[in-house]
DNA sequence: AATATAGTTCAAAAGTATTTGAACTATTAA
DNA sequence: TTAATAGTTCAAATACTTTTGAACTATATT
């Protein structure tokens, strides 16, 4: 079931995104998920990227909560990769889809 | 002259381009000066999108400090217009430039 | 010269985001 | 059943962003 946005909520959505790419932690977090290009636990990023657990947990959850991330749980672990979607839609198509 | 950047400083940039982003003011503005198209005075964005004067001059700032418009000054009023190129460098191409 | 207009700057106040460590849940391994 | 591991949540502390109004600079108009 696809949610449509109206205006306002487009823009907060934006606004959601942006904030959550703007810090340099998630910058370097976007960046291995990225490289590796494959799901990865928060546990393996927060091994290249030094922060506390705590920390890790609050930035995971800042950028699934702008759908930057897809974020599917096995077990005790829980494997992140980059939503390329919103990556294209928001972000690429950012002023054109103004 | 044109300055290279190192990564550090590089994500620095970043980092300023998207808090630059994340505010729905901003957003606003950069969508009112996308459809003007056309260099445009402080004073008639601010009479479009309801602001204070010292509030617009805090906001044209951080779109200006982050490289997202260009300023020019003739006489009393500042001219403001999109800078396209930062938009295309930083926003529509972030993941591949990452 | 006096007044109006466009925009900036400042410091205080209000609002938000981030970090921290400790306590917690859920799952796995010994 | 006890330990260890992966991750979350909470409240307090810290840090940062935004708004406000008043005082300011610079230029234009009367």
């Amino acid at each position: 079931m696809i949610i449509e946005l109206n205006a306002q909520q487009t823009d907060e959505l934006r606004v959601r995104i942006f904030k959550a790419l703007a810090d340099p932690i998630r910058i370097q977090i976007i960046r291995y998920l990225r490289r590796v290009n494959k799901e990865t636990t928060c546990g393996d990023v927060s091994k290249v990227i030094k922060m506390s657990k705590s920390a890790g947990s609050y930035h995971f959850k800042v950028l699934r909560e702008a759908g930057l991330t897809i974020t599917r749980k096995d077990s005790r672990e829980k494997y992140v990769s980059l939503n390329y979607d919103t990556f294209e839609k928001y972000v690429n198509h950012f002023l054109d889809s103004l």
